[in-house]
DNA sequence: AAAAAAT
């Protein structure tokens, strides 16, 4: 302990001295507002024009990016009017967009209300809910008033009271006081004005009516052209990202050295070969093995943060790779970097010794891993009848208190594998102890998304509600009373993402300072810009010494900097051999012209299954929702600018199968399960591998098959291959153009065409 | 670019 907390301490000041200037840019934030009230004296108004006076700001902003736009959607029309029918994007809608152009502030201001409106309509249910309960309370007392009769005056204090309820009692008493309905009706209009808002936000939610509008919305938002408009320029993206490339080019002739990488991959699947009869000989040992490799795998992927840096890492990586002390700095704790092969056979033995643990009790179940019989039992209702080999390597040192690292690929089951040992620990450490009301949390975990939240809770609860323990989601979108108010009541697991976390542990709603096991889901995502300052003060107001989990498919270097502040000699677990040749997924790359588009994605989709999209915008996912539902394929979409009850809802619609086509950001990329989704559509390419293995990892689950289908333009095929060659994916390229036969193959309609 | 708080 000692010994990793003075150098991670250490390293943490270096590491993390300038994130704390980052912090105090945070309080900053804090101060704003109280600094800009300052500056606009005055109480509430001046806020409000404080919240104007940015949009002022931004609005003039905007006008200059659509003058700019404006010559660019210019060039945009003739490309499109010319590539495609005007059936969707008819002339009369863009010429209308300019008047949905000067519609548009209002419009992002209405969207900036959205989230205020949802919030509202959330609120509201509770308001009328709360003010009923008074009623019916009043009501109860009526009765005795009515019977004093002389009490009136009583009554005229229930009158009083009535107006500030909702101003219908006020009815029984309103022939009197009809002046007073007056005043009540004056009330109405605010609540019809706020229903003027329903309306509008009821027509959110029906977006389609709103598609109508869209064209002109889409056309105004100077996002959607823009995008969509982007998405024209994509190759000019590529190619403005291609100084990096075109650095990378300098370079090719550096990647003419990949005959020499080629090499490389071809020794990768020999050393995976390789490591697979051993494995499967002895797991363990063999693991211990894999580990080995795949250390030197993720130093590759360490590499790609420094994408731009990698023709020279990369290029320096074949020696590296060749060498251990590479894998130490993964598989270490990272901290003496002078005695690297010492470290890396150190921990290499304390993995294998565990892993073997592991593994001699992998065919006996759960029970013999050291999980109580409730908590078997109700692992066997989730379905999870004997533990699958992740779970299998980490119940028992997490049991026993250990820092895990585990990377498990997509549908491994992750989630039982921290969660099941975590209410055992949590279940144990409160043995003969009251669960008193009110108490603070004792286990945490953080999810990046809300739904990957919920998703986790719904694995979680059953199991610790069978030993009697609570949980609870902490996460944003929604009202925090419900959340505050079971913390009150006391819960022993709360799962959540990291904004709303912090917004109550700044609140002083939330105590973190019992919590003795935290677990980051997705951990290298967690530790990505802007995820991981919040996760460190986050865990830093957990318990001292608190036990920390960490696990994710992609799990590689970047979780360094948490687990040079966090983690304690930690344990690395993987699964053996997982790789493509184990993997149940099909991937597909087809090479379409950018005009094609459209067209082909509605083809794609088109089908039996349950199909997911991924785009790479919140608007191009919008937009495509809108289409596959114009060309009579009921979609629905899935990303930010939706509120939660929405997102909620069509995920929902997904998983019940009430629509078979979800386009969604990559907010669903990671940890979302979905029983059946037997294909995946990237509409755009991922920028990075790992995006692309937690995207296709939506398929293929629990030994399903499924396939994986990427579009690129003829301009990306390089950087696709350098992204396969990444993910260690290999996908056969397809020039695919409109009506080919692979796209009814993909979409599954080759099967018709045999029984014709 | 997206995600994660709310206003």
């Amino acid at each position: 302990m000692p010994k990793n907390k003075k150098p991670a301490g250490g390293r943490a000041a270096k590491n993390f001295e300038p994130r704390y200037g980052a912090k105090t840019s945070f309080q900053d934030r804090k101060r704003r507002p109280e600094g800009a009230a300052a500056d606009k004296p005055g109480s509430k108004s001046p806020g409000h024009r404080g919240y104007r006076a940015p949009e002022a700001d931004a609005a003039p902003a905007k006008r200059r990016w659509s003058a700019q736009d404006r010559v660019g959607r210019d060039e945009a029309h003739g490309i499109r009017s010319q590539a495609r029918g005007d059936d969707r994007y008819s002339r009369p809608e863009r010429d209308a967009a300019p008047r949905g152009r000067d519609d548009r502030p209002a419009r992002s201001f209405d969207r900036s209300d959205r989230p205020a409106r949802s919030f509202d309509r959330d609120e509201r249910p509770r308001r009328s809910f709360d003010d009923r309960p008074a009623r019916s309370f009043d009501r109860t007392e009526r009765p005795a008033r009515s019977f004093d009769r002389s009490d009136r005056p009583a009554r005229s204090f229930d009158r009083d009271q009535r107006p500030a309820r909702d101003d219908r009692p006020a009815r029984s008493f309103d022939r009197n006081d009809r002046p007073a309905r007056s005043f009540d009706r004056s009330d109405r209009p605010a609540r019809s004005f706020d229903r003027s808002d329903r309306p509008a936000r009821s027509f959110d939610r029906d977006q389609r009516p709103a598609r109508d509008d869209r064209p002109a919305r889409s056309f105004d938002r100077s996002d959607r052209p823009a995008r969509s408009f982007d998405r024209d320029e994509r190759p000019r993206r590529s190619f403005d990202d291609r100084p990096a490339r075109s650095f990378d080019r300098n370079d090719r002739p550096a990647r003419d050295d990949r005959p020499a990488r080629s090499f490389d991959r071809t020794e990768r699947p020999a050393r995976s070969f390789d490591d697979r009869p051993r494995r499967d000989g002895a797991d363990r040992p063999a693991g211990s093995f894999d580990r080995s490799d795949r250390p030197a795998r993720s130093f590759d992927r360490s590499d790609r943060p420094a994408r731009d840096e990698r023709p020279a890492r990369s290029f320096d990586d074949r020696p590296r790779r060749t060498e251990a002390p590479n894998r130490s700095d993964w598989n270490a704790t990272p901290k003496r970097s002078a005695e690297h092969e010492q470290r890396v056979d150190v921990v290499h033995e304390r993995l294998q010794a565990q892993a073997v643990d592991a593994a001699t009790v992998t065919g006996a179940g759960f029970s013999e891993l050291g999980l109580g019989d409730n908590i078997v039992r109700a692992l066997a209702d989730l379905g999870a009848a004997s533990p699958f080999p992740i779970q299998a390597a980490t119940v028992a040192p997490i049991l026993e208190g250990r820092d895990v690292l585990a990377r498990g690929r997509t549908g491994s089951g992750k989630t039982i594998a921290f969660g099941a040992p975590l209410v055992e620990s949590i279940l144990r450490s409160q043995a003969g102890k009251r669960r008193e009301f009110g108490r603070a949390p004792k286990a945490l975990i953080l999810a990046p998304t809300r739904e990957l939240a919920l998703q986790i809770d719904r694995t979680i609860q059953p199991i610790a509600r069978s030993v009697g323990l609570f949980t609870t989601q902490i996460y944003g979108g929604v009202p925090q009373a419900r959340q505050v108010g079971a913390l009150k009541k006391g819960v022993d697991i709360i799962i959540g993402t990291p904004g709303r976390i912090e917004d109550l542990l700044n609140q002083g709603k939330l105590n973190l300072s019992e919590v003795t096991v935290a677990v980051l889901d997705e951990a290298d995502h967690m530790c990505e810009l802007g995820f991981l300052e919040p996760v460190q003060r986050i865990l830093r107001a957990t318990a001292k010494g608190s036990q920390k989990l960490l696990f994710s498919a992609t799990l590689d270097r970047e979780v360094a900097a948490l687990v040079d502040e966090f983690l304690v000699e930690p344990a690395v677990y993987e699964v053996a051999g997982e790789d493509q040749e184990s993997s149940t997924i099909e991937h597909r790359v087809l090479v379409i012209e950018h005009r094609d588009k459209a067209q082909i994605l509605d083809s794609l989709v088109d089908r039996e299954g349950k199909t997911l999209v991924f785009a790479r915008t919140r608007a191009y996912a919008e937009m495509l929702a809108e289409q596959f539902d114009d060309a009579g394929i009921a979609a629905v979409a899935l990303h930010g600018d939706l509120n939660q009850q929405k997102r909620t809802r069509n995920l929902e619609k997904l998983t019940s199968g009430r629509v078979n086509v979800l386009v969604a950001t990559d907010v669903a990329a990671r940890g979302i399960h979905v029983d059946d989704i037997d294909l995946v559509i990237q509409a755009d390419a991922p920028d990075e591998y790992k995006t692309y293995l937690h995207r296709s990892g939506r398929t293929g689950r629990a030994g399903r098959s499924g396939t994986v289908v990427t579009l690129i333009t003829r301009q990306r095929r390089r950087r696709m291959t350098e992204l396969l060659d990444r993910a260690e994916i290999e996908a056969p390229f397809e020039e695919t153009q409109l009506g080919d036969d692979v796209l009814e193959e993909l979409s599954g309609r080759q099967l018709a065409d045999v029984t014709s």
